[in-house]
DNA sequence: GCTCGTAACTTACTTCGAGTAACCTACTGC
DNA sequence: GCAGTAGGTTACTCGAAGTAAGTTACGAGC
């Protein structure tokens, strides 16, 4: 088998087997048995145990980006913005189940540089709203337009982890929890800086 | 040196070198040597290394339980139960800089049960929010109020990760920053339903 | 002042899994 | 038909988790 197929199909595997039963849990033995490969091929194309994990989050980071600015292209207000990415992320764990348990709370764990990876992902989504409210309140503090974009980024992620313990909140409904918590806060910020709203500051 | 002492002795050495080096790149011989003490001595009082890491977690979660109880206790308007609950968590976090990635970020390893004790202090943290939303507004959806006191409590965490990037914000600005993001949303969400008169429920 | 019981501790293993060295084989281009 | 290489294997090393069995410190009861 060439070798970028057999890679994918590595990582495929190595992401079942980790959402299974956890990273420790998981020896390297297994992941090639179940591949049907020995173990050191998979050291040959990922390096170690760690670099196995770092490339299952390396292509699902890849495909949530895809997804993400692909449903937040045509979106022409900060509230839309918002809501269309809020809704793309909702739509890309609720399809990898699985592979999210994983990705957020094994690779932390792990491995320093696992642990970059997650991070690279968290980026994406604070530079993506960091960009909805410097583009649209040009003014706004960067600490503060940080801070704003974290706070969104950490209350999108924990409402995810919550939604696989209550299935029939779907992607929709997430988003509209968070819209309705954050969104005002949000919206308060955004108007204050542009033009002065009518009760200044609190 | 009695057993009680020294327990207490290895959950702060364990807390420190896995906070310096992450939990799987430390060795229990490490600790052990650290402690001035053998290898099979945190076996009796621990169990395993998984045993130790959640000692240290469960530890830091009630530290963290009583700080908060007493923040709150004086409390009069769910905004400023909210403030002061927010304000005791970062400041706990702040003090706690060096163990505070281990518990949060190494924990999630692989081991169910580390898993849990996690979940616990979330668990703490929700049930606290969950109980101000609860009794100030009663009537509103049980489902909702837990997406609320996810939500809440994933912003929290993700700014706590997020100053230790920015040592210049301190606890007070980050609650603040919290505060400005969700309260708006919050309190939107009290005043739409039914108001309670003060001291008719409960 | 001895000895019994137990709490606190150690040495010396076993076991298991990550990572590696060295070797094999089938196909492709010439 | 031979050389080079991509794709593969067997059989090891080594480090660290976990354990079995034994040792010392010491207070209570006689």
């Amino acid at each position: 088998m060439p070798k970028a197929q057999r890679m994918a199909q590595m990582l495929t595997v190595a992401e079942e087997i980790f959402a299974e039963q956890g990273y420790l849990a998981t020896s390297m033995d297994e992941i090639a048995e179940r591949v049907g490969v020995s173990k050191p091929m998979l050291y040959e194309y990922f390096g170690s145990k760690e670099g196995l994990l770092i490339g299952c989050i390396h292509r699902a980071r890849t495909e949530l980006r895809e997804k993400t600015a692909a449903a937040i292209a045509g979106a022409t207000s900060p509230e839309e913005f918002l809501r269309l990415g809020l809704l793309a992320f909702f739509e890309f764990i609720d399809e990898h189940r699985r592979s999210w348990a994983l990705l957020r709370q094994e690779a932390a764990v792990a491995v320093p540089s696992a642990q970059e990876e997650v991070e690279g992902i968290r980026q994406q989504q604070t530079d993506m709203i960091g960009a909805v409210l410097a583009s649209f309140s040009p003014d706004i503090d960067p600490l503060e337009a940080e801070a704003f974009a974290e706070i969104v980024v950490g209350a999108t992620e924990r409402l995810a982890v919550w939604t696989e313990r209550r299935p029939k909140v779907g992607p929709a409904l997430a988003t509209e929890y968070v819209m309705a918590v954050i969104w005002p806060g949000v919206a308060d910020r955004l108007k204050k800086l542009p033009a002065p709203a009518p009760h200044a500051w609190r």
